[in-house]
RNA sequence: CGGGGUGUGGCGCAGUUUGGUAGCGCGCGUCGUUCGGGACGACGAGGCCCUGGGUUCAAGUCCCAGCACCCCGACCA
């Protein structure tokens, strides 16, 4: 591709809207233009990338069993009410001519099971691993990071079937490699790290995070053991406070005190030595949660310990309405409202918890003697150096981006649509599911982040649009147009991608939006080089530039390009 | 959805306080000089000043309403 024809422009100055690195190099680089929020148009440049990417996961799916396939964006919103997933994405819904509703999908699970229900009759037609690359939509609240959080964005969604959870493992670990390659090939260190499953549900999910203190979710790591995992998943090892016998329960007058703080400073104890207490609605129902002072609730753990509800902390009105009494409420004594306690409250002895009176607390709380909770678990929020629930070394946090993720789905969908089949026995099984997805242009976005320095991107080989920036330097002199166009044609004739910098600008501007975009190899073709009938050649990776003969320069560009 | 901010040629911005002919830099066009790290000179093109309403002799500027976009928090590939 000669410069002068293509289509899109270089800027000098730095776009104003951008603050992640990606997005500002992408923007400079005319790689990509916004429509609106969080919804981007790909530069002919970006699309080759994208392609380029899009190639190594189809790749990889077929090699691990997959087999592509195409669904559609628009379905029927009654697919969503019967999988109960209206409000589990942010869905883009529409009316069609007759008022039906539609939705644009954010994913394709229902539309998927109801295909393999009417197509699969027998256990002899599982496993089944099924895949598609295509656009996505999701009505984001907040867009952000250029391509790193969009509206619309191309997935490549992969969807395994098998018979039992056996089964499910293999077709897990078989996407798992698969990710793995890909993340490899495009010359990305993502880490494996235990996840929440979210709206896509089922019990065991793992994400696909490259370290980057640009990315939105946070990592904890031991690195003693390997542990890591989202915060939103991360268990830790809860110290246990000491553990006294448990004494009479007496109530004491905490005038003013309604935070732990405030608690610990006014008797003197430890915050590990109270209970908090904290309210949430979950639709129209008010639930108590209770966790030791020294803790905070981790909503998501929450939220799964109450079977995926919505939630929401309660207002004041709402607490008061239930007949609480914040900052001296606690379990003790209540009834007719649910419980949810973190097991941290079975690890340590009399506490100091709320009297569910004005200006009392209780001291000598014991569980269970004194409470009952309806749901106990593990409910707590992980933090910066707490330590690590296998090894107990300290854990240590990093931010991240998410590349991949990977679900152990299970039955949710073929229970829902009804998707099952005869085994051996001639007994009715349910399908068991998994459910893979990795945003193809975050990917993008996640390498660049990954890849730049101070004068622009350092693209990974194989997802970089072209192989080779080939720059004529003085193009008015005939012998290096003439040595430019030979030396491009002779690299194309040999495969390698060229993206040839014919224009007549100067040697600064040349050079800095060869840095700026990166391409793995940079040919000068130049008059002093001419002199020698050489040309040089500069990996992006790399300060020194060689000169090499002009005869030779095709082969050596084929060298540099092998890995 | 809550909080903060911004809308002025393709891009980056000034002008708004105190209403009075729409400016600067980059980029773009033509000509000339220059020619290995964002060259120089001359001439030139390009703007419903986000939209709608209002105030005024007069609105980019003041008032009202709306829209869009960005950033910070609750969500996810």
């Amino acid at each position: 591709m000669r410069i002068s024809k293509l289509f899109g422009k270089t800027l000098r100055e730095e776009p104003a809207e951008a603050e992640l690195v990606s997005h500002r190099l992408m923007l400079r680089a005319g790689l990509i233009y916004q429509v609106s929020s969080g919804v981007y148009s790909y530069m002919p440049l970006a699309w080759r990338s994208l392609r380029k990417i899009e190639q190594i996961i189809r790749e990889e799916m077929d090699a691990a069993g997959g087999q592509e396939l195409r669904m559609p964006v628009l379905q029927p919103r009654e697919l969503w009410v019967e999988s109960g997933r209206t409000e589990a994405f942010d869905l883009f819904t529409l009316q069609d001519r007759r008022d039906r509703s539609l939705v644009l999908a954010p994913t394709h699970e229902e539309v998927l099971t109801t295909m393999v229900k009417a197509n699969v009759h027998s256990y002899r037609d599982l496993p089944l691993i099924l895949y598609q690359i295509q656009t996505k939509f999701r009505d984001e609240p907040r867009p952000r990071g250029g391509l790193l959080r969009v509206r619309e964005f191309d997935m490549k969604d992969a969807y395994s079937f098998d018979i039992d959870e056996e089964g499910l493992d293999l077709s897990y670990q078989a996407m798992v490699q698969a990710y793995k390659n890909i993340y490899a090939r495009c010359g990305l260190a993502a880490i494996i790290v235990e996840a929440d499953s979210g709206p896509i549900g089922g019990k065991d999910s793992q994400e696909f995070i490259l370290l980057a203190e640009s990315g939105e979710d946070t990592i904890f790591l031991c690195e003693s053991c390997g542990y890591a995992a989202n915060a939103e998943r991360a268990v830790f090892a809860k110290p246990e406070i000491d553990r006294t016998a448990p004494e009479p329960l007496e109530e004491v007058h905490t005038p003013g005190v309604k935070t732990i703080e405030d608690l610990a400073g006014f008797l003197d104890v430890p915050t590990g030595r109270t209970l908090k207490a904290v309210f949430y609605m979950a639709g129209d129902e008010v639930i108590v949660v209770t966790i030791r002072g020294d803790l905070d609730v981790n909503e998501i753990k929450l939220r799964n310990a109450l079977g995926g509800v919505g939630l929401r902390l309660a207002s004041p009105k709402e607490v008061s309405e239930a007949g609480l009494v914040a900052g001296s409420a606690s379990a003790v004594g209540l009834s007719g409202i649910r419980v949810v306690a973190d097991d941290s409250v079975k690890l340590g002895a009399n506490f100091v918890a709320g009297a569910n009176r004005q200006d009392y607390h209780l001291r000598n709380v014991n569980f269970p003697r004194d409470f009952k909770a309806d749901v106990i678990t593990d409910i707590a929020l992980a933090r910066e150096g707490y330590l690590c629930a296998r090894c107990h070394d300290p854990m240590v946090t990093r931010r991240g981006i998410e590349v991949g993720h990977v679900f152990k789905v299970g039955t949710r969908y073929s229970e829902a649509f009804g998707a099952a089949f005869p085994d051996e026995s001639d007994v009715q099984r349910p399908i068991i599911m998994g459910c893979y997805g990795i945003g193809v242009g975050r990917l993008l976005a996640a390498a660049i982040e990954q890849h730049h320095d101070d004068n622009g991107m350092v693209l990974p080989a194989s997802i970089a649009p072209y192989d080779v920036w080939l720059l004529a330097l003085n193009v008015e002199n005939p012998d290096v147009a003439q040595a430019a166009d030979t030396l491009y044609e002779a690299l194309r004739d040999d495969g390698v991608q060229v993206l040839y910098d014919d224009r007549k600008e100067s040697a600064g501007v040349k050079f800095n939006d060869a840095d700026l975009l990166g391409l793995p190899v940079r040919l000068v073709v130049s008059p002093r080089n001419l002199r020698q009938q050489a040309v040089e050649v500069k990996l992006r990776s790399e300060d020194q530039a060689a000169t090499v003969a002009l005869d030779q320069a095709v082969g050596r560009v084929r060298e540099l390009l092998t890995p």
